[in-house]
DNA sequence: GGGCATGTTAGCAC
DNA sequence: TGTGCTAACATGCC
């Protein structure tokens, strides 16, 4: 569940789930597609978190971080980070549960559970790390976690088009493909706006509408619309997305589709002006 | 079969 | 350095 509220989505499942992933015990790990590990080496990856316990899940921008400690002496540190990119899943399932083509990574847990990895496109990755910020470091603030004050100083600094910039996760992290174009229609600015050109009240549109449509995202339990992912409904709420050559909620006019940056762009016309 | 897909990165040019 | 373009990664759906 690739954008930042389908991750909150899986990681407060981990936390709060069914079949919670906290506080259990990592007994093995077998890693079925290796190159979805991006480090250490497949094997120093499973012989490292075998026997580590679960104490954490969270998220930073579309990252699930998931905190370890070892089960043998107590030491904290070990972190375990995974990047579901374009079509991963994470979840907790009985270990006698039927296995998909999918099935990339798998961890044994205690009661006979197990976390499953699955990716049909293999983009995914996950690492084991003595410090998140090997991974994530370079990253910009989380989009959820930006206080207005830094959003607009951090938009200060930049120049470019204000489509890749949501994009560009050393920018601002979490946003992806649909809730920039939700987000940018909801703040009434043209995707090809450019951020030096924005004015005040601009600004604090855009971050307004950002939070606005992460926050009814996760409300919704993120989005799923391909044959990729279940359960979310946030997709029922989409205003441009996908929605090309259908009317804009807002004034009727129809939904238009440009390519930005080799991604789809999808905005009204006449709610989000390029000029004027 | 061609086009498309919720993401990221490397290499290159300006 | 910032910005942006292209290709690549791998698979599946329509």
């Amino acid at each position: 569940m690739p954008e930042l509220p389908e991750v909150e989505t899986v990681a407060r499942m981990l936390r709060e789930g069914a079949l919670p992933l906290v506080g259990r015990t990592i007994r093995s790990a077998e890693v079925l597609w290796p190159r979805e590990v991006a480090s250490p080496t497949p094997r120093t990856f499973a012989r490292r978190i075998a026997g580590s316990r679960v104490q954490s899940v969270g998220r930073y921008g579309k990252y699930l971080l998931i905190g370890l400690s070892s089960a043998s002496d107590g030491a904290d540190g070990l972190s375990l980070l995974v990047h579901l990119r374009m079509s991963g899943r994470l979840e907790v399932v009985s270990c006698s549960a039927a296995f998909t083509p999918h099935a990339r990574l798998v961890w044994l847990l205690d009661d006979d559970l197990a976390l499953r990895f699955e990716d049909a496109r293999k983009f995914g990755r996950v690492w084991l790390v003595d410090d998140p910020a090997e991974v994530i470091g370079k990253l910009g603030p989380d989009a959820l976690a930006i206080t207005l004050e830094e959003f607009v100083l951090r938009l200060r600094t930049r120049r470019g088009t204000l489509k890749p910039l949501l994009l560009d996760q050393t920018f601002i992290a979490g946003i992806g493909n649909i809730y920039a174009d939700e987000a940018l229609h909801l703040a009434r600015l043209h995707p090809l706006r450019t951020a030096d050109s924005l004015s005040e009240d601009e600004a604090l549109r855009l971050y307004a509408a950002i939070r606005q449509v992460l926050l009814e995202g996760i409300a919704a339990n993120g989005a799923s619309f391909d044959w990729v992912y279940p359960g979310g409904r946030f997709q029922e709420n989409f205003k441009v997305y996908g929605r090309t050559g259908q009317r804009c909620p807002t004034c009727d006019s129809p939904i238009r589709r440009i390519t930005v940056t080799q991604r789809s762009t999808h905005f009204c016309p006449a709610c989000q002006p390029l000029a004027g």
